[in-house]
DNA sequence: CCCGATTCCTGTAGGC
DNA sequence: TGCCTACAGGAATCGG
């Protein structure tokens, strides 16, 4: 599962393979992704050289002399840097293969990533210009969340999700964020107290950069009945631990539906 | 403008 | 054992 931390771990292990290396051939096996993958690609790449490998919210960029890649990992979305000849297993949908032989190859079975292109800056394209800040930009404080919260009749739950407001906090971080901040998860965003946002925001920059410091170890994986649990789950206080006790109070933990999200709260540790 | 609902998709898990 | 259904989720977009 690719949250912020994932996308992050990515980025770090491929940049090294990719940076000033030359495409030599663009293979598109399924191009229906949440949206196509242009077909132009094909023809336009090859020739071009990686000049920097980038990372905006949750989306990868490859930063070319013509223009840009820009690549989401959507929910089950990974990428392995893999000699071109490698067999392809099902899912693997797009192949940048490059001079020296090796190829990036993306993989996604629920095929809600994405691929696109940019002629222009790529942070000036449509679906990343109005993106929130990253969870460890000093814009991200208290007092923003505040501001951006006011009138606003959503939960904070749901607001605290919005990537227009600040990008990486999927339903997991939003859930333990909330749960570190003492916030209940239904309360209305416009009606929280500066001081509560203030540690909301804390809650949330300490949350995701534990994950990245962690390697971006999947806090999804700790569902999976696999035995091998992910990292960050040992740290998990209230997600998917529904009718457990709470590790701070020993209440219940709560679920319920809050934006067709799965979410799990104290009762007691949060207000 | 605001906000809740819907939509894309497939692997996994639970029920019978 | 195997079929069927529910569910999971990022985020744009639709609809009220």
């Amino acid at each position: 599962m690719p949250e912020l931390p994932e996308v992050e771990t990515t980025r770090r292990g491929i940049a090294p393979h990719l940076k000033n290396q030359c495409i030599s051939k663009v293979i598109i096996r399924n191009g229906k992704l949440r949206w196509p993958i242009p077909t132009s690609l094909i023809r336009s790449l090859p020739g071009q050289h990686i000049i920097d490998v980038t990372r905006r919210g949750k989306y990868l960029i490859l930063q070319m002399p013509k223009g840009a890649l820009i690549m989401h990992l959507g929910m089950s979305g990974s990428m392995r840097i893999l000699s071109a000849d490698e067999p392809v297993r099902k899912h693997d949908h797009f192949d940048l293969v490059l001079d020296n032989g090796k190829c990036l190859r993306f993989h996604d079975p629920r095929r809600f990533g994405s691929i696109l292109w940019s002629k222009t800056d790529p942070l000036q394209h449509k679906l990343l210009i109005k993106l929130g800040p990253e969870p460890d930009d000093d814009l991200l404080c208290g007092d923003y969340l505040w501001q951006r919260s006011r009138h606003k009749r959503v939960t904070i739950k749901s607001f605290i999700m919005d990537s227009h407001v600040v990008v990486g906090v999927g339903n997991i971080y939003a859930s333990e964020s909330l749960f570190r901040a003492g916030i209940n998860p239904k309360r209305a965003a416009g009606k929280i107290s500066k001081v509560r946002y203030e540690r909301l925001s804390d809650a949330v920059k300490e949350v995701i950069s534990a994950a990245i410091r962690q390697g971006g170890t999947s806090l999804k994986d700790f569902t999976n009945a696999d035995g091998k649990p992910g990292y960050f789950s040992q740290q998990l206080n209230v997600y998917g631990r529904r009718d457990e006790d709470c590790l701070q109070c020993g209440a219940t933990i709560k679920h319920c539906t809050i934006g067709q999200r799965a979410s799990y709260y104290c009762p007691k540790c949060q207000k």
